[in-house]
DNA sequence: AAAGTTTATCGTAATATTGCAATATTAAAT
DNA sequence: ATTTAATATTGCAATATTACGATAAACTTT
Protein backbone atom coordinates (compact mmCIF):
# COMPACT_ATOMS: atom_id res chain seq x y z
CA UNK A 1 0.00 0.00 0.00
CA UNK A 2 0.88 3.83 0.01
CA UNK A 3 0.79 4.35 -3.21
CA UNK A 4 -2.50 6.52 -4.49
CA UNK A 5 -4.98 4.87 -6.12
CA UNK A 6 -5.11 7.48 -9.08
CA UNK A 7 -7.00 4.83 -11.65
CA UNK A 8 -10.29 4.91 -10.13
CA UNK A 9 -10.93 8.78 -10.01
CA UNK A 10 -11.71 11.02 -12.53
CA UNK A 11 -9.33 12.47 -14.88
CA UNK A 12 -10.51 16.58 -13.42
CA UNK A 13 -10.08 14.58 -9.87
CA UNK A 14 -6.68 13.78 -10.24
CA UNK A 15 -5.89 16.91 -12.09
CA UNK A 16 -6.67 18.99 -9.47
CA UNK A 17 -5.18 16.68 -6.78
CA UNK A 18 -1.86 16.84 -8.75
CA UNK A 19 -2.25 20.18 -8.78
CA UNK A 20 -2.73 21.27 -5.36
CA UNK A 21 -0.06 18.96 -4.09
CA UNK A 22 2.49 20.92 -6.37
CA UNK A 23 1.31 23.94 -4.07
CA UNK A 24 1.26 21.83 -1.13
CA UNK A 25 4.48 23.17 0.73
CA UNK A 26 5.34 26.15 1.92
CA UNK A 27 8.78 26.65 0.19
CA UNK A 28 6.58 26.21 -3.10
CA UNK A 29 4.18 28.42 -2.05
CA UNK A 30 6.77 30.91 -1.08
CA UNK A 31 8.60 30.09 -4.59
CA UNK A 32 5.25 31.12 -6.46
CA UNK A 33 5.09 34.02 -4.35
CA UNK A 34 8.42 35.48 -5.29
CA UNK A 35 7.86 34.81 -8.60
CA UNK A 36 4.87 36.66 -9.17
CA UNK A 37 5.82 39.42 -7.36
CA UNK A 38 8.87 40.39 -9.30
CA UNK A 39 7.10 38.72 -12.19
CA UNK A 40 9.62 38.29 -14.58
CA UNK A 41 12.15 35.74 -15.21
CA UNK A 42 14.37 35.03 -11.99
CA UNK A 43 18.36 33.72 -13.06
CA UNK A 44 19.75 32.52 -10.29
CA UNK A 45 18.70 34.07 -6.73
CA UNK A 46 15.81 31.91 -5.97
CA UNK A 47 18.24 29.44 -3.74
CA UNK A 48 18.91 32.98 -1.47
CA UNK A 49 15.34 33.82 -1.18
CA UNK A 50 14.87 31.11 0.78
CA UNK A 51 16.01 28.83 4.35
CA UNK A 52 16.58 26.04 2.51
CA UNK A 53 19.80 24.38 1.30
CA UNK A 54 20.66 24.55 -2.94
CA UNK A 55 19.32 20.90 -3.62
CA UNK A 56 16.22 21.09 -1.51
CA UNK A 57 15.47 24.21 -3.07
CA UNK A 58 16.53 22.73 -6.83
CA UNK A 59 13.73 19.74 -5.65
CA UNK A 60 11.16 21.67 -5.29
CA UNK A 61 11.69 23.84 -7.96
CA UNK A 62 11.52 20.50 -10.17
CA UNK A 63 8.25 19.67 -8.66
CA UNK A 64 6.90 22.63 -9.80
CA UNK A 65 8.22 22.68 -12.76
CA UNK A 66 7.01 18.81 -13.28
CA UNK A 67 3.03 20.34 -12.18
CA UNK A 68 3.82 22.52 -15.05
CA UNK A 69 3.51 25.48 -12.76
CA UNK A 70 6.46 27.78 -13.88
CA UNK A 71 9.00 27.46 -16.97
CA UNK A 72 12.90 27.43 -16.38
CA UNK A 73 15.55 28.32 -19.41
CA UNK A 74 19.23 28.25 -19.52
CA UNK A 75 20.62 31.53 -19.79
CA UNK A 76 24.03 31.66 -19.39
CA UNK A 77 25.55 29.80 -16.14
CA UNK A 78 22.38 30.42 -14.62
CA UNK A 79 18.77 29.30 -15.38
CA UNK A 80 15.83 31.26 -15.17
CA UNK A 81 12.34 30.40 -13.85
CA UNK A 82 8.80 32.58 -14.42
CA UNK A 83 5.65 31.18 -13.45
CA UNK A 84 3.83 29.29 -16.83
CA UNK A 85 1.25 32.15 -16.95
CA UNK A 86 -0.86 30.28 -19.33
CA UNK A 87 -0.93 27.41 -17.28
CA UNK A 88 -1.44 29.53 -14.17
CA UNK A 89 -4.60 30.81 -16.02
CA UNK A 90 -5.67 27.53 -16.49
CA UNK A 91 -5.29 26.09 -12.50
CA UNK A 92 -6.52 29.10 -11.67
CA UNK A 93 -9.75 28.43 -13.68
CA UNK A 94 -9.28 25.02 -12.88
CA UNK A 95 -9.76 25.76 -8.75
CA UNK A 96 -12.33 28.61 -9.56
CA UNK A 97 -15.00 26.17 -10.97
CA UNK A 98 -13.94 24.13 -8.36
CA UNK A 99 -15.18 26.73 -5.53
CA UNK A 100 -17.92 28.18 -7.42
CA UNK A 101 -20.08 24.79 -7.00
CA UNK A 102 -20.56 26.28 -3.68
CA UNK A 103 -22.98 29.17 -4.74
CA UNK A 104 -25.74 27.46 -4.06
CA UNK A 105 -29.07 27.88 -1.66
CA UNK A 106 -29.87 25.17 1.28
CA UNK A 107 -27.93 24.22 3.76
CA UNK A 108 -28.67 22.74 6.84
CA UNK A 109 -25.93 22.16 9.68
CA UNK B 1 14.99 14.94 7.60
CA UNK B 2 11.86 14.85 6.35
CA UNK B 3 9.90 16.97 8.31
CA UNK B 4 9.03 20.46 6.62
CA UNK B 5 10.42 23.33 8.18
CA UNK B 6 6.97 25.18 8.70
CA UNK B 7 9.04 27.68 11.33
CA UNK B 8 10.51 29.59 8.29
CA UNK B 9 7.69 30.40 6.63
CA UNK B 10 5.26 32.79 7.14
CA UNK B 11 1.75 32.46 8.50
CA UNK B 12 -0.11 32.62 5.01
CA UNK B 13 2.27 30.76 3.20
CA UNK B 14 1.97 27.83 6.09
CA UNK B 15 -1.69 28.43 5.88
CA UNK B 16 -1.73 28.01 2.12
CA UNK B 17 0.65 24.57 1.71
CA UNK B 18 -1.46 23.04 4.80
CA UNK B 19 -5.16 24.22 3.04
CA UNK B 20 -3.82 22.71 -0.53
CA UNK B 21 -2.23 19.84 1.32
CA UNK B 22 -5.31 18.48 2.47
CA UNK B 23 -7.38 18.72 -1.01
CA UNK B 24 -3.99 16.96 -2.75
CA UNK B 25 -5.90 13.62 -2.74
CA UNK B 26 -8.41 12.43 -5.51
CA UNK B 27 -10.33 10.84 -2.81
CA UNK B 28 -10.91 13.92 -0.71
CA UNK B 29 -11.25 16.01 -4.29
CA UNK B 30 -13.97 13.45 -4.33
CA UNK B 31 -15.51 13.67 -1.25
CA UNK B 32 -15.85 17.59 -1.51
CA UNK B 33 -17.23 17.42 -5.01
CA UNK B 34 -19.85 15.04 -3.60
CA UNK B 35 -20.63 17.18 -0.58
CA UNK B 36 -20.50 20.46 -2.62
CA UNK B 37 -23.52 18.54 -5.37
CA UNK B 38 -25.52 17.09 -2.75
CA UNK B 39 -25.41 20.73 -0.77
CA UNK B 40 -26.52 19.15 2.26
CA UNK B 41 -25.58 16.73 5.12
CA UNK B 42 -24.85 13.56 4.24
CA UNK B 43 -25.64 10.79 6.91
CA UNK B 44 -23.41 7.95 6.29
CA UNK B 45 -23.15 7.47 2.25
CA UNK B 46 -19.77 8.70 1.42
CA UNK B 47 -18.38 5.51 1.88
CA UNK B 48 -20.28 4.01 -0.77
CA UNK B 49 -19.52 6.91 -3.32
CA UNK B 50 -15.66 6.04 -2.69
CA UNK B 51 -13.69 3.03 -4.97
CA UNK B 52 -12.02 2.64 -1.11
CA UNK B 53 -12.32 0.55 2.22
CA UNK B 54 -14.36 1.83 5.11
CA UNK B 55 -11.38 2.89 7.31
CA UNK B 56 -9.66 4.88 4.53
CA UNK B 57 -12.69 7.07 3.53
CA UNK B 58 -13.04 7.74 7.62
CA UNK B 59 -9.10 8.95 7.30
CA UNK B 60 -9.58 10.90 4.41
CA UNK B 61 -12.83 12.63 6.15
CA UNK B 62 -10.69 13.17 9.10
CA UNK B 63 -8.05 15.46 6.86
CA UNK B 64 -10.46 17.19 5.81
CA UNK B 65 -12.46 17.74 9.65
CA UNK B 66 -8.77 18.75 10.77
CA UNK B 67 -8.08 20.96 8.24
CA UNK B 68 -11.48 22.76 8.66
CA UNK B 69 -13.28 21.84 5.18
CA UNK B 70 -15.88 19.67 6.55
CA UNK B 71 -18.16 19.36 9.69
CA UNK B 72 -19.37 16.23 11.28
CA UNK B 73 -22.01 15.95 13.29
CA UNK B 74 -23.86 12.80 15.26
CA UNK B 75 -27.03 11.74 14.28
CA UNK B 76 -28.53 8.69 15.49
CA UNK B 77 -25.96 5.77 14.78
CA UNK B 78 -24.65 7.76 11.49
CA UNK B 79 -22.53 11.06 11.20
CA UNK B 80 -23.67 13.12 8.85
CA UNK B 81 -20.92 15.44 7.13
CA UNK B 82 -21.24 18.49 5.26
CA UNK B 83 -18.56 21.55 3.88
CA UNK B 84 -17.88 24.17 6.09
CA UNK B 85 -19.25 26.69 4.03
CA UNK B 86 -17.87 29.48 5.99
CA UNK B 87 -14.14 27.85 5.97
CA UNK B 88 -15.06 27.11 2.59
CA UNK B 89 -15.03 30.64 1.54
CA UNK B 90 -12.46 31.94 3.39
CA UNK B 91 -10.31 29.19 1.85
CA UNK B 92 -11.78 30.62 -1.63
CA UNK B 93 -10.49 34.34 -0.58
CA UNK B 94 -7.22 33.03 -0.06
CA UNK B 95 -6.54 30.75 -2.93
CA UNK B 96 -7.90 34.20 -4.86
CA UNK B 97 -5.59 36.76 -3.65
CA UNK B 98 -3.19 34.54 -4.42
CA UNK B 99 -4.07 33.88 -7.72
CA UNK B 100 -4.99 37.53 -8.39
CA UNK B 101 -1.42 38.53 -8.01
CA UNK B 102 -0.75 37.72 -11.12
CA UNK B 103 -2.91 39.99 -12.85
CA UNK B 104 -0.02 42.24 -13.84
CA UNK B 105 1.78 43.58 -17.11
CA UNK B 106 5.35 42.87 -17.44
CA UNK B 107 6.27 39.19 -18.63
CA UNK B 108 9.78 38.14 -19.99
CA UNK B 109 9.77 34.62 -21.46
C1' DA C 1 43.37 24.87 -19.84
C1' DA C 2 42.29 25.86 -14.99
C1' DA C 3 39.41 27.85 -11.64
C1' DG C 4 35.06 29.64 -10.35
C1' DT C 5 29.88 29.82 -10.53
C1' DT C 6 25.45 27.91 -10.83
C1' DT C 7 22.24 24.34 -10.97
C1' DA C 8 21.14 19.32 -11.11
C1' DT C 9 21.54 14.67 -9.50
C1' DC C 10 22.76 10.87 -6.37
C1' DG C 11 22.60 8.69 -2.10
C1' DT C 12 20.68 8.36 2.14
C1' DA C 13 18.20 9.27 6.54
C1' DA C 14 14.04 10.87 8.77
C1' DT C 15 9.38 11.43 8.49
C1' DA C 16 4.71 11.39 6.33
C1' DT C 17 1.08 9.41 3.57
C1' DT C 18 -1.84 5.82 1.76
C1' DG C 19 -4.43 1.76 2.30
C1' DC C 20 -6.62 -2.00 4.55
C1' DA C 21 -7.66 -5.97 7.92
C1' DA C 22 -8.85 -6.39 12.44
C1' DT C 23 -10.93 -4.48 16.18
C1' DA C 24 -13.28 -1.03 19.01
C1' DT C 25 -17.00 2.11 19.78
C1' DT C 26 -21.58 3.88 19.75
C1' DA C 27 -26.32 3.97 18.89
C1' DA C 28 -30.49 1.67 16.97
C1' DA C 29 -33.32 -2.25 16.42
C1' DT C 30 -34.86 -6.60 17.79
C1' DA D 1 -29.63 -8.06 26.63
C1' DT D 2 -28.25 -9.34 22.04
C1' DT D 3 -27.76 -8.35 17.51
C1' DT D 4 -27.16 -5.18 13.84
C1' DA D 5 -25.47 -0.84 11.78
C1' DA D 6 -22.27 2.80 11.04
C1' DT D 7 -18.11 4.98 11.98
C1' DA D 8 -13.55 5.36 14.32
C1' DT D 9 -9.17 3.60 15.81
C1' DT D 10 -5.19 0.54 15.86
C1' DG D 11 -1.48 -1.72 13.75
C1' DC D 12 1.12 -2.50 10.05
C1' DA D 13 3.17 -2.67 5.29
C1' DA D 14 4.22 -0.17 1.07
C1' DT D 15 5.35 3.95 -0.86
C1' DA D 16 6.20 9.01 -1.05
C1' DT D 17 8.11 13.28 0.63
C1' DT D 18 11.47 16.28 2.68
C1' DA D 19 16.04 17.56 3.48
C1' DC D 20 20.91 17.83 2.80
C1' DG D 21 25.96 16.49 1.98
C1' DA D 22 28.62 15.04 -1.70
C1' DT D 23 29.28 15.08 -6.31
C1' DA D 24 28.48 15.90 -11.20
C1' DA D 25 27.48 18.80 -15.17
C1' DA D 26 27.65 22.95 -17.81
C1' DC D 27 28.91 27.29 -18.74
C1' DT D 28 32.10 31.68 -17.67
C1' DT D 29 35.92 33.86 -16.54
C1' DT D 30 40.61 34.13 -16.03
Amino acid sequence: MGATKTDHFSERQNKLATLTKAMAHPARIAIIDYLLKVDACICGEIVNELPLSQPTVSQHLKELKNAGIIRGSIEGNSICYCIDKENWSAFQSMLNNFFNNSEKKNNCC
